[in-house]
DNA sequence: AATTATTTGTGCGTATGTATC
DNA sequence: AGATACATACGCACAAATAAT
């Protein structure tokens, strides 16, 4: 287990690179000269050379005949390559990722930059294997990417820890991890699961469910503004009204149908976590004969394009997809070339008022005003 | 101009390079040792070495003590990296493209690839920036692409040849160019016109319409097949009733609303080139109190939630989406590890019968039976 | 402005070790 | 066991670029 099979010139080698990782040699600064480092280790200049030349390779240092040897500037190499963006999501849906995608393309091509997309499946593996290509290139200039299971612990940090030790510039969008200092740009979840609820209470409603998805943080932000509501308007939020689903169950809520039937029984209105779980709870009570908003009133979150047709149109906070994608895109490049702004956004919530929500406050039916 | 100041070590280096790029020496094979090429370019073996290492670094030669140095297998250099593939896809509309890049994505992540897409937004220059990106990565080992503008003559042909002699493995899903022997995966788009033309012939209509894409393939395919329909019932196809417009006309489509409704005045029927179109379409009729179908049948190609959804529901050709990605990313693969696989596959068209077609046979209303 | 010392780049010769055939 | 081939390591010499004097 000793070193004595290791070649001088690895050593010397191994032993440079820990002067530059360890930061005891900084970007730019000349390190010893080949004769110095010969004396230093007893070694000849061949040696010297081979150990050097393999850290030139690894482009950990750069030679300049005359001069010295000096740490490569890993930015300034960044910025020589074709510039790269990488884009990592969590799953593709059919409204929000298209919409959000294009408004990310379309600021980063104008913009001269390459972009690669990777999915995690909303899977922390998969979000491991994803970091772990990117760091592998060398030339990803900056990261856009959606929090993985972001309720759940984390066992990527490590990853994320060394993306930050390279200066890699991150933005997160949608929802993020708050055990890493990186802006964000989100829509307000949790402001509008409180105006949500408010506008349910303020049609009337008094028993309201809650339909969240638990995986994600954008579910948890949602179901906290859903709370704040409730309690303040004296109402009693930790009830079986509440439902949690995960990623799996928004793909086969069909499995669940019953479950949802029966916890929402009492409710006379409920807030979907978007508008394909709304779709689908209208899909259900209508099996069970439960008609949407006179039987049940429903809001929902995201105002895609399940808000606008079908049959029962959704009342609908909107997601500012496209708007997110751009404000994202635009503010990490900011960000790479001024390492000190602060990139974060939040979009503020409003609401689409279309529909599936009954005012009970009057006996018959009606809704605005 | 002449190689004076050109150090050794370099000439040999090139020379070695090209001996391999011009495959006088091929993958696997053994080259000449360190001490022959000493002798052949007059030259101390520590010069030639230098050479060899640099070869070495390129990953173009691999040596092993005792035995000698030979020349990469690209191949098994390729399946050593983390395999990644390349999905180059035109633009990101609502619909196709999600499913399709869900299925590309489900089936590649199953097996391991990780997944890089770019946009070309329809322009060459943006698909020639794309191919060049990926060439300078080295560990892409398989790419997807859509034909940009596929009708048109394309200066990216260089780029391609270099895709081909990298044995790089290509395929092309929904359109693709016919001046490049590659496979292609495609919905069957000559013959979904064909059919959809023969279907509002089967349903009384003699002067048929059409609003095809000009610059991409699919829309030329689908006219093919329009044409074949028309000319085999003895109807004119070669008229004012077809109507050419681009990606950029899709988009703002209202700009030309009035040609539209002027072209199409004398058609009971006519056939779009997807739902995109159709419910433009049908948008602009309305403006101008032209109802569908009772005024004008229309039948499109995809079959998206745009078909689905909304007023008037579109009897439309389905689009393979999911299936399509699914295939392409499976023959793809099985390419990858078996080059002589023939990887092309065409979907059946079949159909889906809604609402936006009336059936003129019969006087009075009424659809199917 | 010219000189000098320093530093890296190129190239040769030699020796020994070790893996492969 | 021996021949061959690559791996490691030392020595020296000179060229070319740079920086300091």
């Amino acid at each position: 287990m000793n070193k004595e099979n290791v070649p001088e010139y690895i050593k010397v080698s191994d032993w440079l690179r820990y002067q530059v990782t360890s930061h005891k040699l900084i970007p730019g600064q000349k390190i010893y000269s080949e004769n110095e480092l010969c004396r230093m280790f007893c070694l000849s200049r061949q040696t010297i050379r081979h150990s050097i030349n393999i850290l030139i390779n690894e482009e950990i240092l750069e030679s300049h005949r005359g001069s010295g040897t000096y740490v490569c500037d890993p930015e300034k190499i960044r910025r020589m390559r074709c510039a790269h963006i990488a884009v990592i999501t969590t799953y593709v849906d059919t409204y929000i990722f298209p919409n959000t995608i294009r408004g990310i393309e379309d600021v980063l091509s104008k913009n001269g930059y390459t972009v690669q997309i990777s999915f995690t499946n909303n899977e922390p593996e998969r979000e491991g294997h994803v970091l772990e290509d990117i760091l592998k290139r060398h030339d990803v200039s900056g990261i856009i990417i959606e929090a993985t299971k972001s309720s759940l612990p984390n066992m990527n940090r490590p990853l994320f820890r060394e993306l930050q030790r390279r200066n890699i510039p991150l933005i997160f969008i949608n929802s993020y991890y708050s055990w890493i200092k990186a802006p964000h740009v989100t829509m307000n979840d949790a402001r509008a699961g409180y105006r949500a609820t408010k506008y349910l209470i303020s049609k009337g409603h008094r028993i309201i469910g809650g339909i969240f998805k638990a995986d994600d943080g954008q579910g948890n932000k949602r179901y906290s503004g859903y709370c704040r509501a409730m309690s303040e308007a004296g109402l009693a939020y930790d009830t079986p009204h509440v439902i949690w689903i995960d990623t799996e169950d928004v793909r086969h809520i069909e499995d669940i149908g019953s479950k949802l039937k029966e916890r929402l029984r009492d409710c006379t209105g409920v807030l979907c976590y978007n508008d394909e779980v709304a779709r689908a709870l209208i899909r259900i009570l209508d099996e069970f004969g439960i008609k949407v908003p006179d039987d049940l009133s429903i809001v929902s979150i995201d105002n895609s394009d399940l808000a606008k047709y079908g049959g029962i149109k959704l009342t609908s906070f909107p997601h500012p997809m496209e708007k997110l994608g751009e404000t994202a895109a635009t503010n990490l490049i900011r960000l790479i070339h001024d390492p000190g702004f602060d990139a974060s956004y939040e979009f503020d919530e409003s609401i689409i008022e279309r529909e599936s929500v009954k005012d009970i406050n009057k006996p018959s039916s009606g809704a605005h005003r």
